[in-house]
RNA sequence: CGGGGCGUGGCGCAGCCUGGUAGCGCGCUUGCCUUGGGCGCAAGAGGUCCGCGGUUCGAAUCCGCGCGCCCCGACCA
């Protein structure tokens, strides 16, 4: 391609409205234009990288014995009206001239699901592992970050459809082993951690992960392996030291002390000696949860430990009501008419601090298990400082996209939509499936969240647009022009994909714009070198410039190009 | 959905407080010049000042109501 006869509008200046790294780099290097909220136009150089980008997908996928599928994006309401999905409030929803209900879908459980249970009969027919490269809607929220968060994006998304778990097991560690190569082959930097599967999810789930600033996602690590998104992650809190011997329950007035820090500062104890007190309504019913004073309940554990996520904190009215005392002065001693639970770090803890359950009065040498009886769970956010529950290491937080989810679904749509085979022994058995999702938008995001600089990015050779921009540095110097344009055949002719920057600008522009658009190499062609006969090779993530002489320069290049492809 | 910010040629912004000719830089067009890191000179083109309503002799500017976009939080099957 000659720069001359192609679209790549960068820009000198960022628009105002985008922060993230990916999304200004992407704007600036022609790559993308916004047209809504979370909803953008690929341009040329974008669409070269998410054509590369879906067919790696493809190949991984079909190597692990995938079939690919074209499925509509526009559904009848029925569907997800029948798997239970259809009041979901960031499911595009419309109708048609007839007053009949449409949505947009947002993922494929259902059409895909549809079709199984009206095409397999038998589990002779088992495995089958179906995807599709396509669409998906999603009325965000929040649409964010250029292409991090989007109403409209695209989705690799994959079933599979087993008689048995077994069967589940092994259709899911394909696409955890596909996955692995997908985004090696990507060039990313990446983890594979736990997950959370969510309140209509299966029971196992795990994410994909890239390490980035821009990223939604915290995920705490830890040296040994252990890797997890935060909604799920477990820690060890350090050990905290409790004074020694008993004591008995001791009521001490606190007025005007309401939260936590009131009472670090009043009792001049830390913060891990108060046990903080919330309130819940769950379902209706009143549900107490019990927290170290220096920790945060996560609520995605907290949902997930109700089995519901219909639940809100308690009013004033209501917590009064049940402590017969005013927000600030509650506690778990003598509680009653509450479900009770208590985070672990509280296990084993004595004569800590709590509220009173009387106005402007705290209690000093509470002890868990003697003074209440309270459920332990896990319902605590890791924090930074925490120790892997593994091996006792540290664990390191770190900001990531989410890449790609992989889920063992289980029955759950096969059930409500009832997609079942016979056995082997006759009997109408409900598929097991999985589903799968790869993000393509946000490969080329975290690629150039990952691989940029003050003058642009660097994308791995794999998912760039090009292989090399071939930089004519002055096209009025016919010795220039002449053996760029010799070049540029050489590397068509070499099935090296090159961008050849023909235009007839200054130098530096064009130096400016190579080093943008996260092409991997340029090849510079120049007055002074070419009288030696010789051109350089830069290699935009290293920077180093080397001299090649013209005759040897394609098979340099073609070194170069070769270890990542 | 709560909090904050912004909306003025393609992009970045000033003007608004204190109402009276719509401006600057970049980009774009043409000519000259220059040619290894966004060069210089000159001449141009390009604007419903987000929309609607109100106040006023007069509104980009003041008031009201909308809409859009960004950020933080909530949410995120």
């Amino acid at each position: 391609m000659r720069w001359s006869q192609v679209f790549i509008p960068t820009l000198r200046e960022v628009p105002a409205e985008a922060e993230a790294a990916s999304h200004r780099l992407l704007l600036r290097a022609g790559y993308i234009r916004q047209v809504s909220a979370g909803i953008f136009a690929s341009l040329f150089l974008a669409q070269r990288s998410f054509l590369k980008i879906t067919q790696i997908i493809r190949e991984e996928m079909n190597r692990i014995g995938a079939q690919e599928f074209y499925l509509p994006a526009l559904n009848p309401a029925e569907l997800w009206q029948e798997s239970g999905r259809w009041s979901a409030d960031v499911l595009f929803k419309f109708k048609d001239r007839g007053g009949h209900d449409l949505c947009l879908g947002m993922t494929h459980e259902e059409e895909m699901t549809n079709i199984a249970r009206s095409e397999l009969r038998s589990y002779k027919q088992l495995p089958q592992i179906w995807y599709q490269i396509q669409e998906k809607f999603r009325d965000e929220p929040r649409p964010k970050s250029g292409l991090l968060r989007l109403r409209q994006f695209m989705m690799k998304d994959s079933y599979s459809f087993d008689l048995d778990d077994a069967g589940l097991d092994l259709s899911y560690q394909k696409h955890v082993d596909a996955y692995h190569r997908i985004f090696t082959r990507c060039g990313l930097k990446y983890l594979h951690v736990e997950a959370y599967s969510g309140m209509m999810g299966g029971r196992v789930s795990s994410e994909f992960t890239a390490p980035a600033e821009s990223g939604e996602d915290w995920i705490a690590s830890c040296e040994c392996g252990y890797a997890a998104n935060l909604e799920k992650a477990e820690s060890k809190a350090p050990p905290v030291s409790d004074p020694p011997g008993d004591a008995p329950l001791e009521p001490f007035s606190t007025p005007g002390q309401k939260t936590i820090d009131d009472l670090v500062r009043f009792t001049r104890e830390g913060p891990e000696r108060l046990i903080k007190t919330l309130d819940y309504i769950v379902e209706s019913k009143p549900v107490v949860v019990l927290l170290r004073g220096d920790h945060s309940l996560s609520e995605t554990k907290f949902a997930s430990l109700l089995g519901t996520g219909t639940y809100r904190p308690a009013t004033p009215d209501e917590a009064f009501a049940l402590h017969g005392a005013h927000l600030g002065s509650l506690g778990p001693v003598g509680l009653k008419g509450a479900r009770l639970i208590a985070d672990r770090a509280l296990e084993g803890r004595k004569l800590m601090i709590a509220g009173a359950n009387r106005d402007d009065t705290h209690l000093r040498n509470v002890t868990p298990g003697r003074d209440f009886a309270a459920e332990y769970h896990d319902v605590r956010e890791v924090a930074a400082g925490d120790l892997c529950i593994r091996c006792g290491r540290p664990l390191r937080l770190t900001k990531a996209v989410e890449l790609g989810h992989v889920f063992k679904l289980g029955r759950r749509y096969s059930e409500t939509m009832h997609a079942t085979v016979l056995n082997a022994q006759g009997q109408e058995s409900p598929l097991v499936m999985g589903s799968y999702g790869i993000g393509v938008e946000r490969i080329l995001s975290a690629a150039a969240e990952q691989n940029h600089d003050a003058d642009g990015m660097f994308l791995p050779r794999a998912i760039a647009p090009f292989d090399v921009i071939l930089t004519a540095a002055n096209m009025d110097d016919a010795r220039v022009r002449d053996a760029a344009g010799e070049l540029y055949q050489q590397m068509l002719d070499a099935s090296i994909e090159v961008l050849f920057d023909d235009r007839s600008e200054r130098p530096g522009v064009k130096f400016k714009d190579a080093d943008l658009i996260g092409v991997p190499f340029r090849v510079t062609v120049g007055s002074k070198k070419i009288q030696q006969e010789t051109a350089e090779i830069f290699d935009r993530s290293t920077r180093q410039n080397q001299d090649v002489r013209l005759q040897e320069l394609l098979g340099v290049l073609g070194k170069k190009l070769a270890p990542s492809s």
